[in-house]
DNA sequence: GTTTAGGATGTAACCGTTTTCAGAAGGGTG
DNA sequence: CACCCTTCTGAAAACGGTTACATCCTAAAC
């Protein structure tokens, strides 16, 4: 005749208690608490465990302790060196505090970020990391209502009551355009990414757009093209800026890769850069230096950025204050491909 | 006085279930097998749903029915335009199956891919896609033992037991070779990605040689470099290359991003490509045609390949009978910067 | 010696679903 | 009208952990 052994104990955490001769409150005590049991049931525990090659069934460990040491994540896509970045040291500094990352994208739809966001909750994640402050209402909604922390990352907004971390791209771009101006342009052209649902690639705009307004410059509306994230892309848009009979003597780009199709355009319709036009990206990618001419560009930290947004939400789970609104330094790096205007 | 009401409801599936006057079994009926359910009694839950603003709680659900719907991903690292194009388009197509994605870097340590399967596996993931067939035997051991279902992407091994899913890398590399061996060179140079647990820069090695034995030609040690993964590396081993008393006419690259760096260097050195030098990639990246000369180098469809990988777990959990072994074809580009060796 | 404090361990309820099983309701047949 | 199928619905037992609470034990304090 059977035992009744009400839950026996084939696998999971039963087994290995049973097999230490321990209850199962002691493994897991054990696993997530070692200083609470005595170093002798925690070697027997250990040996138990590795016996029976267990391992911790996370679904009933998030489901039991309501916590999942597991954060979320939105990008727009992670077929974007920026983001990959991000993410990539989002993850590293996660897994280094025993943190997990779940990653989706949203393909900057609002929608789909929103009922990404669901799912991340559903998933029992807990805290989100969002890319930008340009939401769906409802993502505002489902935040407060399930008590979600999260973090806004890649813009900088002191005056939001939410918490954010990344570089002021207004100011940024400003400075960018500035750095033109300051030597002599007059006539600046802008070849902006998309600004739909993009508010980084708006900020950019209007750091850009301010600058012209200060010092006084026009911006003639054929002056100002908006393009999709590719070179091909980015080149018809140079070939156009290129072809007006009021051409520009320098161009602001959105990005490095709208200013290296720029670069090639330039180079592939006869005009020499930085003589003929001067061209500045944003970003600072990888081989933006090894361009020749060698990118003007802005500088962003994007690595030190999202880890950043990781620390600030796992401060916050582990009840620490921390700061709000953490804004991260860019910095404009000079190098070939900006220049006087030639008859100046 | 309070009544017992075990388990009250003032959340999850229980609330639903209370407000829409039905058992749980019903709401999750509606949820998960609509048609099991009367018409009426599905639109009073969804309508409770809505009202309550319910989120099904993925770990509860997983930890009951045994399945996650989600699949696990462990890849070298996102930070690589190849591997971000691949998980992209694995992502999405998960998505549009209503499979999730959860994707981790082991950072090319064995040890770290076995640990990160195991935290997938205790995640419940219903399937795993790895990274070529590199691998810790202690994974080979934990994915037999848990009978988890996984698929070894971006190789083509029909020899094993077990499915893969890619270009057959060793096939691709000597086709890059033997084009410039057709062009006429016989001093080749080869400068490959760091071979250590990378099967497939191995594999793109071993076919770039089996070319040259094939048609008798030697590789002078000093013809071959690794590399990382870096434009500033591929450009140093170029230089090297260059300044080589015996230097070859051409060179075979394990990737694109080398390619580009020895084209940069070549520039930078005073060789003309291709004139006074040939270069191969591998990979195929965006930019590669927009380079000047633009590169020859093999297409892979990297994209479709890691699709193929997510509709074969897919298809394999549904029970479908599947292909085990599928080969993703490669294709030679022929570009600017490949010529027959001057003086010929 | 008795009391007490406190640490180590065990017991069992509970986390939010799914799912088996059985019961109820409804609709044809003989 | 009794019977048997279907079809729909509900009750309740898992799923594999965590943790509040109870219990036991030992050592220190009186």
């Amino acid at each position: 005749m059977d035992l009744p052994a009400a839950r026996s104990a084939k696998q999971g955490i039963r087994a290995v208690a049973a097999r230490a001769g321990v209850s199962t409150a002691s493994v897991s005590r054990a696993l997530n608490n070692p200083d609470a049991v005595s170093p002798s049931l925690r070697a027997r525990i250990a040996q138990a465990i590795e016996a029976v090659g267990y391992i911790p069934h996370a679904p009933a460990r998030i489901l039991s302790s309501r916590r999942s040491r597991t954060l979320g994540a939105i990008v727009p896509t992670i077929d974007n060196t920026m983001f990959a970045r991000g993410i990539a040291s989002l993850q590293k500094y996660l897994s280094s505090v025993g943190y997990m990352l779940f990653l989706t994208t949203s393909g900057y739809d609002l929608d789909v970020e929103l009922q990404q966001a669901r799912n991340l909750i559903g998933r029992g994640v807990d805290g989100l990391v969002l890319r930008g402050d340009c939401h769906h209402d409802g993502l505002r909604k489902l935040l407060a209502d399930n008590a979600v922390p999260f973090i806004n990352v890649g813009i900088y907004q002191p005056d939001r009551p939410y918490p954010c971390v990344g570089t002021n791209n207004e100011a940024a771009a400003h400075r960018a355009a500035m750095h033109v101006i300051e030597l002599g342009h007059r006539r600046i052209g802008i070849v902006s990414a998309l600004q739909r649902n993009n508010d980084r690639a708006s900020a950019r705009v209007a750091g850009f757009r301010r600058a012209l307004t200060e010092t006084g410059l026009t911006l003639p509306s054929q002056w100002h093209v908006e393009v999709p994230y590719t070179l091909d892309d980015a080149r018809e848009a140079a070939r156009y800026l290129l072809s007006l009979e009021d051409r520009p003597t320098a161009v602001v780009c959105g990005n490095d890769v709208i200013a290296y199709g720029v670069l090639l355009e330039a180079e592939r319709s006869g005009f020499s850069v930085p003589r003929d036009l001067s061209v500045v990206g944003f970003d600072d990618l990888d081989w933006s230096r090894h361009l020749r001419p060698s990118l003007t560009t802005i500088h962003v930290p994007t690595g030190e950025t999202w880890q950043r947004a990781g620390e600030y939400l796992v401060r916050s789970l582990a009840g620490e204050q921390t700061i709000m609104h953490h804004e991260v330094d860019y910095s404009l790096v000079v190098r070939e491909s900006t220049a006087p205007p030639s008859g100046t």
